[in-house]
DNA sequence: CAGTGTTTGGCATATCATGCCAATTTAGAG
DNA sequence: CTCTAAATTGGCATGATATGCCAAACACTG
C-alpha cells in the first residue's frame, strides 16, 4: 500500500465527499495548497483507488422513487451454486441498489428502491420470491430518516 | 412539480450518476446536445433538487474502514421523546452512515462503518447499547458484496 | 552540512464554463 | 393546414479552470 494519507489528503477527501464537483482552485484554497500540487494529490488519490468514483446523488422522491426498503433473505440451501444463481439474478434488477451475503441470522441483505409499497410488494412477489434459491423474505420499511450520509469519517 | 423529465434529462441523470465529474462538453456529446442547452438542463435539475448533490465515493477498505454492518434496534418505549433522544445521539456518531426509524419488526435500522468487527463491537457496547432508549440490537454482517450501487433507475 | 529525493508554486497553454443572442423547433389556436 | 407565440437550441465571445512542465523550497540521510 503506497498510501500514507496526511492531514492535507484527509481535508481533500473530506471536501470532495461533501462536494464532488468542487473546482480544483476552490479545493486548493480550502485545503491550503496552490492548485497545482492539490490537483496532483487528487489524481493520486484517484489512481490508487482511495477515491473510487464521483457520482451525482438524486432525490428519489422527485423521480417517483420515494420508497427505500431493507429486505433480509433466507436461502433454501447455502451452497455455492445457489448463491451464484441468486447473485446473478439480483444484479440484473435495477430496483436492488445494494445486496450483501451475510453470516448470522439471515443469508442476504438488500436495499431496494421503488415507487411505493405497492410497487415493492409486486417486486417481492413477482421477482424476489420467484428466485429458486430464496426461501423467505422479511422486510423492514423506513418511515423516517434520522441520518443519511455517504461520507466516510476520514 | 414543474419537472417533466424527457428522454434527454434521463440520459443526463444516468450519465451524472455514473460520473458526477464529467465535463459539460463530454456530457453534451453523450446525450446528443450542444454544451449550451446541456448545461442549462443540468442547472435546472440542480435548482429543482432532482440532483441533490455531487459526492466523491471513497473506498473504505483503503482507509481502514473496511467493515459495514447493518444493525436493527429495538426501543424500550416508542414515545416521541425516546425517539428524539435516540435521533440526536445517533446523528453525532460518524460511524453511523445511515439510520432510519421503521415500522414492523424492529424500531430502527442503521448502517454502520468501522475498521473491523472488534471496532464494531466496541461501538455497539460502549455507545449504542448505552443510549437509554435502546433495549436491544441485532447485527447482520455482510461477508460479500453482490451489488453496490448508488444509482437510481431513471 | 552536503547531497538526494520529494513536494511545492508559478507559469503557459489548451480546455471548459457561462451568459447572450439569433435561429430553429415545438405547441396551440384559428 | 397555416400562422403565431413560446420554448428550446446552437454558436460565439469572454472569463475561469485544468493540465503539464520546470525551477525553487523542503525534508531526510549519511
Amino acid at each position: 500500500m503506497p498510501e500514507a494519507l496526511d492531514a492535507v489528503d484527509r481535508r481533500i477527501l473530506k471536501a470532495l465527499q461533501r462536494n464532488g464537483r468542487m473546482s480544483n482552485v476552490e479545493l486548493a484554497n480550502e485545503v491550503g495548497l496552490s492548485p497545482s500540487p492539490c490537483l496532483r494529490r487528487v489524481k493520486l488519490l484517484e489512481d490508487t483507488g482511495v477515491i473510487d468514483q464521483y457520482v451525482a446523488v438524486l432525490d428519489g422522491s422527485k423521480l417517483g422513487l420515494g420508497l427505500t426498503v431493507f429486505a433480509r433473505i433466507w436461502f433454501k440451501t447455502q451452497d455455492a451454486e445457489t448463491t451464484n444463481q441468486f447473485a446473478e439474478t439480483v444484479r440484473k434488477y435495477p430496483e436492488v441498489a445494494e445486496c450483501y451475503l451475510t453470516t448470522g441470522e439471515c443469508d442476504a441483505i438488500m436495499r431496494i428502491v421503488t415507487t411505493d409499497l405497492h410497487a415493492y410488494w409486486r417486486f417481492q412477489s413477482d421477482h424476489l420470491m420467484r428466485i429458486p434459491s430464496v426461501q423467505s423474505v422479511k422486510t423492514d420499511v423506513p418511515m423516517e430518516t434520522i441520518k443519511r450520509s455517504f461520507e466516510l469519517p476520514v
